[in-house]
Formats: C-alpha cells, structure tokens, sequence
DNA sequence: TGCCAGGAAGCTA
DNA sequence: TAGCTTCATGGC
C-alpha cells in the first residue's frame, strides 16, 4: 500500500489493505464522526483528523500527520500478514469481510478509560458515555474536545463520573483516575505483554478481556486475543477444542495465531459482530 | 416484560 | 481456583 505524507494531509492508496469503514466501524475506536457525504472524522487523545475518499485516494486530514501516519500503521505490511492468517480455513472466508482493516495505534490512556466503559455495555452507549467525558472535562480544541489528562480525571469527584450515565462503572471510573494519576504509561510500555497484562488487570474495572483490548489498541500489542461474546461464539463454531472458559479459548487461540493474534481477534470480531459469518459452513 | 450488551467485582465453598 | 450473583442503563 502507498501513501505519502504532505503539509497538512496524508494521501493513502484506498484497497485491500486500507478501508476507512473498516477501520472505524470494527470495534477498536469509538470516538469517531461519519458525515451525510461519506467523510469521518476521528479523535484520538488530544488530536483530530478528517478522512475523505478521493477517486482511488484517501485523504486524511490534519496538522498532525506524523501522529495519523503512525496512528493509522500505515507502514506495516497488512498483504503479508492477511496472506499468513489465511492459511487458516476460518480466516480465509473471514478476513474478506474486513480486508481493509488496521489496527490502530490510539492513546493508552484514552483505551483504558474507554475499554472499562465498554464492559457489559453497548457501542453506542459507549461513545455516548466517552463524548460525555470529553465535553464535560477535555480541553475545548474548537472543532473537537480533547480527551482529558489524566491530571484533570483525577482531580474530579465521584459524581462527576456517576453524571456520565456510567451505571455502575462510575466508581471504576472514579478509583482507575487515581490509581493512574501519576503513572507514566510510557515506561509501562516497556514492559513484557505479560507483565503489562498482569499491571493492567490490577487496575479497577480491568479484567482480562478489557486487558487485552487495551493491551492491542493502546499498546499495539498483536500477542493478544480478547474474548468477549462476539469471539467466544466464534471459538464455540470453528476452533472448538473443549474449551470451557473464556481463560481456556483465549490461551488455545494465542498458541494458534501467536505474533498474529491481535490481527486474527479483529479480522473474526468484525465478521461475525457485522457479517453474520458465525452462520457460514466452514 | 424480559433479555442482553466487546465483563468485572464480590462472595461462597 | 472455580462457579455463581450482582452491578446501572438503555434499546429491542
């Protein structure tokens, strides 16, 4: 896939490996705009960028172009790997559904709130929820509202948080500011994906599939494989092996795809969550 | 009305 | 360690 960064814009060969519905629409972000003529608009921490399909362009949008081209992966080679996953039978009928997807590299802080939001919860209830935070406590950029600093987040009162329409995850929310005030996520990337996991985990409202979610999202870590009901389902249908708990199939799935997995997680997530492909004859 | 949502925490044994 | 229950809120 080409692309080449200019001033203000990033110009990116749309196809196969680049699908901005895809990317967007497969569960890895939840602060993002799609406009009545097709554009988006997307937000990550405290910055923003506007996508526009031109012919067989995309154009993205944004004075921060080095963050979205590093955001947007664009220099990882997504042919060579979908070429490897789809020498599994299941993800050769699958990733078609979601080829132009990307993993994207968002902002750790931004993932963890989000991903303890998304429990037990509904997508659109999620971005809702996320907007609320932003609107009520991110610093106002004009066009968008920044999500805030971990400094503002944990200088705010439980009701500020019981106020988002958070239901039970407000006092998560509350607790997760200040056990993160103070941390330098930075030099918690450097850490084994065990060990972040394990860190992570102990973080309230972090359980193992919120873990895991923030671990290949916000850490870009490919080692992972969140369970969830989507992908429990697609255990259950294709990769069955006896395993009962959600720990069983996400063990036997990372030993399957291993530095794929994150990838194989999303490409399954997307087609099953969208396409219904929970009820191909594979 | 009852069920479920990209689950986690708390309790029991 | 495993299994069960509870936790707000909203859409269908």
């Amino acid at each position: 896939m080409k692309y080449k960064i200019e001033k203000d814009k990033i110009i990116v060969e749309a196809g196969d490996d680049f699908d901005i519905e895809h990317i967007l629409e497969c569960g890895q972000i939840f602060r993002f705009y799609k406009f009545a003529d097709g554009s988006y608009s997307v937000c990550s921490g405290d910055k923003f960028a506007k996508i526009m399909k031109n012919n067989k362009n995309y154009v993205i949008f944004s004075k921060d172009t080095n963050y979205f081209a590093d955001f947007f992966d664009l220099k990882t080679d997504y042919s060579k790997i979908k070429n490897e996953l789809k020498k599994d039978k299941v993800l050769a009928k699958t990733i078609p559904f979601g080829k132009g997807i990307r993993i994207l590299k968002n902002s750790p802080l931004e993932m963890i709130f989000s991903f303890v939001i998304s429990a037990n919860n509904r997508i659109p209830r999620i971005k809702k929820i996320i907007e609320a935070m932003c609107e009520k406590a991110g610093e106002n950029m004009g066009e968008y509202y920044a999500f805030p600093t971990i400094e503002k987040l944990a200088s705010l009162p439980l009701n500020f948080y019981l106020g988002l329409g958070a239901g039970y995850r407000a006092k998560y929310l509350f607790k997760l500011a200040m056990e993160l005030s103070g941390v330098d996520l930075n030099e918690k990337n450097k850490l084994e994906t065990k060990e972040l996991r394990n860190w992570l985990i102990s973080l309230s409202g972090v359980g193992p599939k919120v873990a895991d979610c923030i671990l290949l999202f916000g850490f870009n870590r490919m080692d992972v494989f969140p369970i969830d009901t989507w992908t429990s389902k697609v255990y259950e249908t294709f990769y069955n092996e006896g395993a009962k708990t959600r720990e069983q199939m996400r063990e036997h799935l990372v030993k399957r795809f291993g530095i794929y997995s994150g990838y194989a997680q999303q490409y399954l997530f997307y087609g099953a969550r969208s396409y219904d492909v929970l009820k191909l004859k594979i």
